[in-house]
DNA sequence: CTATAATAATTATTGTATGAACTAAATATG
DNA sequence: CATATTTAGTTCATACAATAATTATTATAG
């Protein structure tokens, strides 16, 4: 869904979908989504089974977000849910082997991608221009 | 749902969807959503009713998504659908008065957001800033 | 002219995101 | 200790975006 005013502000944004539009396309052909690569990247990084609570304040998102994004993870056997014997009311989301490969998969397409998109930028400072990006949010 | 990759592609990404999120808190409060604002950014520029065919491609989205968003902004009676007699299988959709005036109220918006942007920027060069976000698109 | 193609819009299904209401369990306070 | 509050997770309703399949109409080819 584009937009097209000639503002600054539509530029980040614009830029920002066709990039996140280009990642989500590369990562589609290994049955990941936007969603799914960012809950196995959570979950990679914490090297223990995390509460979905705590998946959602990382991924600042809602609970019932992720509730319905681990039963889709979970049926495609890319996460398992196991109970929390300290916290019964808890529930912990474990990458499976299967996740953590796809996973690494999609690092490597990102990485792919950010190489590309150096090139496209060679020009200019990244350093500095990650910076300014920074500041916007 | 925030990544936490520290390239630029990310940075890119990131910054798009916190301006997005910005822009859309703003929408919200007029009763706007970000596809609303920009269906009626489509037909207040064309000054016809357009075919919906015609919105889908300016918009660069599929026909169904464009069919549901037309539901929502009828009911809202921001535009009424009128039967084309030239091609009984087009329908156009036609901008009320409603619609216009809170188009207009969301361009405000998004030119207050415009100049926020340029304080938080005001080190570097526009003009610049946005050809290198345009090279990305 | 008739059979076939292409086009316009809708419906149905799925994925993603949010908020509200709910249940169960843990914690805090009187 | 009993009650109240908070926290964890799910379910439900709604919005938005995409795909596939369907219907109706128009255009094209033989």
């Amino acid at each position: 869904m584009d937009h097209h005013k000639q503002t600054t502000l539509f530029s980040v944004i614009n830029a920002g979908n066709a990039l996140e539009e280009k990642l989500s396309g590369e990562l589609e052909r290994i049955g990941l989504s936007m969603a799914k690569y960012g809950a196995l990247c959570t979950l990679a990084a914490a090297e223990e089974p995390l509460p979905l609570s705590v998946c959602a304040r990382q991924m600042t998102c809602v609970k019932s977000n992720i509730t319905q994004l681990m039963d889709r993870l979970e049926k495609d056997e890319l996460i398992e849910r196991i109970p929390d014997p300290k916290d019964r009311r808890s529930v912990r989301a474990k990458i499976t082997e299967k996740g953590a490969q796809l996973q690494k998969t999609g690092d490597e397409i990102c990485a792919l991608l950010e190489a590309e998109l150096a090139q496209t930028l060679s020009a200019i400072d990244h350093k500095s221009f990650r910076e300014t990006l920074h500041k916007i949010q």
